[in-house]
DNA sequence: TTGATAGTTAAGCATATACTTAACTATCAA
DNA sequence: TTGATAGTTAAGTATATGCTTAACTATCAA
């Protein structure tokens, strides 16, 4: 498969990092700046630069410069789309379970029933 | 972060790969087998193996084997912790979203409500 | 009992990822 | 106008990831 990168790969590639994950949460408590969300993270401000960039490549963030200050916030769109990716998946799984076991019960003896 | 794995740091992981997406999605669709997976994809066999191993120990596909014959499965339990934590990030930040807007709304000068 | 099928293991390799430190630029406030 | 704050860029490095081919084992069916 190469490398080929729509929209939810790299949503999903940029979910897949712990660090890119607890960004994520914080935000998910209200905007906050660069040095706000590096913080809590045990790792130099340059490479949470780097999270932030794979992020907002992503869709899943986005963030605002005014003065100094970076502010970056939630695109709840983006993690729309991979929820409901998944989303999908399992529901078709279920559904499939249940045709399974209606035919099962369909197809069972009399005397079982 | 280094490299603690979490159970969803491994489901994401897993799920960060286009060719475990796929076989994700066609796993949605039923059982397969180790060969029918690999089938559509662009890939050697050994290459699936590696990438089903991933979705193995991500706890999102369990499998069993049986004669020569391994059949996949989904397993949805982890699908639904990967989407549950989408959905409650998206939710927190959505709620915080309409109590901003409450707020604006209730600290409006009269003449604008 | 032999050949085809289904899967597995091992070794090796190229690239991507997640960092680091050092040096730098802009903005703000005294 | 100087020093602190907030962020950025660059260069380098270690490890992880995603693949390959070759060689192997186990099962099944004729």
């Amino acid at each position: 498969m190469l490398n080929y990168q729509g929209p939810l790969d790299l949503a999903f590639q940029a979910l897949a990092d712990p660090a890119r994950r607890a960004i994520v949460d914080r935000l998910a408590l209200g905007p906050a700046s660069v040095s706000e969300l590096a913080r809590p993270l045990p790792m130099s401000l340059p490479a949470v630069m780097l999270h932030l960039k794979v992020l907002e490549e992503s869709g899943l963030v986005k963030s605002e410069k005014v003065g100094r200050v970076r502010t970056c916030r939630i695109e709840p769109q983006m993690l729309s789309q991979a929820e409901r990716w998944i989303t999908e998946r399992r529901q078709m799984w279920e559904r499939n379970l249940d045709r399974l076991g209606a035919f099962l019960e369909e197809t069972k003896p009399e005397h079982e029933k």
